[in-house]
DNA sequence: ACTATAATTTTTGCATACAAAATATAATTG
DNA sequence: CAATTATATTTTGTATGCAAAAATTATAGT
């Protein structure tokens, strides 16, 4: 007899399809306002259309791409009034768990979020924009999951992975950096004292600020596209899409 | 030449059919833990089995339907941690609802919502609980819809949709039904005079209110499932599925 | 009669096939 | 040559078919 096998009974083909195309979304390698061709995407995943197709219809429920009646779906592209509609509700929600954190957060979880937050200091004083970005936002989810409420968890990452998409994460410049590290250090200060307000006030704020970023780099893509169309060929992207 | 009718390009057959399921689901029609047969609905709804699985993958990104993997999907069944964790993200949406809506509501807007007031206390009044839900309804949404944020609209909209699908509604008692009312007034009052702060305080008391109703009615529920279980022949759903 | 096993039916999951719409390409005309 | 119409191709949307898994019913054994 053969050895058995523990049956982990592998993922249905459209929730591995889901997955895969979220991070295609996320990491930015189907672009903003990108179509989703069915046919291509079929033929590069090696699954046929409709596991495919079933896939496309959760990320649009999730607001990560956007169907156009008789012509697919192409990748969602934030205006900046969706932006900035979308950073007053990622506040709000990031508020909210700061709130809850604060109250139901565990001493383990507590001393990760630290352990978190050194190693985030480090790749400041590195200078090391990726590795800061990759724990910033582990530091932000393990504030969520402190939260200890699946809805809010489940809300918060829906939300968040519209803005993720937009891969606005290059040159931020030092002072704002500097800044945003200084706001990290509050919201450590304030779990450690369980003061559910002042995370909140923190939270918010660092929210607002990391909104003000986004939205001016928004604003110098938008110029810079606008100089390259009339001085050269366009090499713009598919027609924009507002989400 | 005939006339030619302006297209209204009637929605996807998939857009239709989550349409149709979500208000069943929302109404109650498909009870909480019941199943979806796809072949019965696809019946009953007069489409083949693509359109509908994909509307029941809409569906449960939504939050609406759990898929069970080579068992189809159930419509969701709420427990007590679920329902607590939900009210708690309602709280926080209404009141960032709430306090964007103080600083942006329109002069019209607020007229509106003074006018549905007075009806809500028409129903009040006449002791008519289908209107008065329907109408408070109404007035949560204008709210929300005076926040201008399509964002939280949508998000919203998500997370209330599996609120409702609880319908507990039935037999509040006549002192909470009262308290609710009287939040309802201090609602308008602080949205005169643009009191985002107070309006927020309102509304996530509100939400606190229904929730606790609601969980109340849960274990009146659970409890009178036991004693009839244990009596009589069981006539207990299909079983309870976590959400 | 109750449990365990086997056969049957149903149901889900995926792939394919076909029709309609949209897009791209070619042809035609002023 | 530009603009428009006609034709061909691609792409999406829906239905159907088939295999695998699950649920149900039947059968056998204790």
């Amino acid at each position: 007899m053969t050895a058995q096998i523990i049956s982990i009974p592998r993922a249905a083909l459209h929730e591995q399809v889901a997955y895969r195309l979220r991070e295609l979304l996320v990491e930015g390698v189907i672009a903003p306002g990108a179509k989703l061709n069915e046919r291509e995407l079929s033929l590069q995943l090696n699954v046929s259309r409709t596991p495919l197709r079933e896939a496309i219809k959760m990320l649009a429920a999730e607001g990560l791409v956007e169907l156009l009646p008789n012509r697919g779906a192409v990748a969602v592209s934030l205006n900046e009034q969706d932006v900035f509609n979308t950073f007053e509700v990622m506040a709000g929600l990031e508020g909210m768990s700061g709130e809850l954190a604060a109250q139901r957060i565990t001493d383990a979880q507590l001393g990760e979020i630290k352990a978190l937050h050194f190693e985030m200091l480090a790749a400041h004083a590195r200078r090391d924009l990726s590795a800061y970005y990759r724990i910033n936002a582990q530091i932000h989810r393990a504030i969520n999951t402190a939260a200890n409420n699946a809805v809010l968890k489940t809300t918060y990452a829906q939300v968040n992975a519209r803005l993720q998409a937009l891969r606005f994460r290059s040159n931020q410049d030092e002072a704002k950096w500097n800044r945003a590290v200084g706001e990290h250090g509050q919201m450590i200060d304030a779990l450690s004292k369980r003061d559910g307000a002042a995370l909140k006030a923190v939270l918010v704020q660092h929210l607002q600020h990391k909104r003000d970023v986004v939205i001016e780099q928004i604003r110098t893509e938008a110029a810079k596209e606008i100089t390259s169309n009339s001085t050269s060929n366009s090499t713009s992207k598919v027609e924009k899409v507002s989400a």
